[in-house]
DNA sequence: CAAATATACATAAGATTCTTATACATAATA
DNA sequence: TATTATGTATAAGAATCTTATGTATATTTG
């Protein structure tokens, strides 16, 4: 039973991007389980980000521990499903990482893209 | 000798950027010295990214030993410094670093700012 | 002048996040 | 019938960072 992922291994940049990540797409779109989260990412960026289950489904795991998403199990053609949604907490939560989001970014271009020194 | 340094804790989103900060400053700037770097990370960002040495001076000896950074002691006001720069390796490395943040950036801001849904 | 702060480098222990490799199971496709 | 797709899960190890130190000199402040 090989694992034919060809798992091309996200750059390292990604790492700390997945909590917020899939609290946005919760926040998006309702409901969603795991596998659903991965192949939606996948299809956003294109296939540039590859989301692995080792990643995931800890860190979905410890959202709810954390009490951020709450889960529901149905089954659909005989195959599990949980589905993961925003507590409230969750929702509040999720406004703050955005907000660190857009921080990080901003902060990263003013690093990288450095306004133009002026010449005379 | 109390360390007032106030560590307020940086968002995890910075985790995996470190690298790719040094190198573009070095790039920038020619040369610079480690505590250098944290206050010119500290001055673009006004404050909201502060590198610590715990995970900067590692960085740093990782990247010279990669061969991507050459290092260069003098002494200042009786005091060591340790300036750093790119290697030609290093020059070549940054443009593939900082062409894989773009791409970084681009997918988070799908990701968090997907095209409207169209309303009927 | 003594104490605190700023400058300057360094490392070790532990936390966190992720990759890689598995494991199990069913459905659909080649 | 073998592979791929769908679906969840965990364990071992790698990589990166935080926190806490340690050492040392220069400067500023009370």
């Amino acid at each position: 039973m090989p694992r034919n992922d060809k798992k091309m291994k996200n750059s390292q940049l990604y790492k700390g991007s997945l909590n917020t990540i899939i609290m946005k797409l919760l926040e998006e779109n309702g409901k969603m389980y795991g596998y659903e989260i991965t192949q939606k990412v996948k299809a956003i960026t294109q296939g540039e980000l590859n989301i692995t289950e080792g990643a995931l489904y800890p860190a979905l795991h410890k959202l709810e521990a954390e009490g951020l998403l709450d889960v529901e199990i149905e089954k659909v053609d005989n195959r599990m499903r949980k589905y993961y949604k925003l507590t409230e907490t969750g929702q509040k939560e999720t406004v703050n990482r955005l907000s660190e989001l857009e921080d990080f970014i901003r902060n990263m271009q003013s690093l990288v893209n450095p306004s133009p020194k002026l010449e005379f």
